[in-house]
DNA sequence: ATGGCCACCGAGGGTGGA
């Protein structure tokens, strides 16, 4: 017997101002899963009662100020695991769990800043680490979709032909997103046809999301056994045309595995 | 024009994001 599920991604921009957008979101989208970034939320803040309220489970680790990570599911949530195992790392970027029979992993994958950086050194590092962690949940989990902000623009037709930085878009970046599709990971939104110029994010300056100027660097990484159980996935833009907005979208797959 | 916006902390402007 087949089950369909619908899973997501949104990077929040804090949780706190944007819960009204989430609220919203979940009561029109109904998703069994949605994987969170940069909550910039304390555990003990956690707006666990409104999440609840809304008819969903939460698991997260958050942190002050900066990062954080959730995972919402219709059903509760087993063998949670939160940060990368074995990588040093005070950063709350990581945290996953089994919901419905498939392992779902929420990933707040660095920024970089600027090539050469030292923070582009720990995004290479932190892409290593994760690399690893993947190939060792794929032997546990074979039924995996990895989640998240990537911070990293996978080919020319994800960055706007305008986009000048090398930031999310350099060689280095873009081999160690290729190295984890080599894993047997497939980006579900490249499953299928979609339009041109399709992106998740948008700068909040130059009125980039008017001038539709933005990159696809957030992602949906589904496993060889979940792929063939696609059955669509899309950007959806509306939140982002909301006041106060997110300067990410949300990113939607469907399956029927 | 080498920044423009937004959120954070915390009480003003510095930091970080992408």
């Amino acid at each position: 017997m087949s089950r369909a599920m619908k899973i997501a991604t949104w990077n929040l921009n804090s949780l706190k101002v944007r819960l009204p957008h989430l609220l919203d979101w979940l009561a029109a989208e109904q998703p069994d899963a949605l994987c969170l970034q940069e909550l910039k939320c304390e555990d003990r803040a956690f707006p666990l009662a409104e999440i609840e309220a809304a008819g969903y489970h939460a698991i997260f680790n958050g942190q002050k100020t900066y990062n954080g990570v959730a995972i919402l599911s219709r059903v509760k949530a087993d063998a949670v695991s939160r940060d990368i195992p074995g990588f040093a790392d005070e950063q709350k970027r990581v945290i996953a769990a089994t919901i419905a029979g498939v392992r779902v992993i929420s990933a707040y994958f660095p920024n970089g800043q600027t090539v050469g950086s030292e923070k582009y050194a720990y995004k290479l590092a932190w892409l290593a680490a994760l690399t690893s962690y993947l190939k060792e949940e794929l032997l546990n989990y074979p039924r995996l979709v990895l989640a998240g902000d990537f911070n990293i623009a996978p080919e020319a037709c994800d960055a706007h032909p305008d986009w000048q930085e090398e930031i999310l878009v350099s060689p280095p970046e873009r081999d160690a997103f290729r190295v984890l599709l080599g894993l047997g990971l497939e980006d579900a939104f490249r499953h299928f046809v979609q339009p041109e110029k399709s992106f998740s994010w948008w700068d909040y300056r130059m009125m980039a999301f008017r001038r539709n100027f933005g990159l696809r660097i957030d992602h949906l990484l589904v496993s060889a056994a979940l792929a063939p159980t696609l059955t669509a996935s899309w950007v959806d833009k509306a939140p982002r045309k909301l006041e106060r907005p997110s300067d990410h979208a949300p990113v939607v797959l469907t399956l029927d595995a």
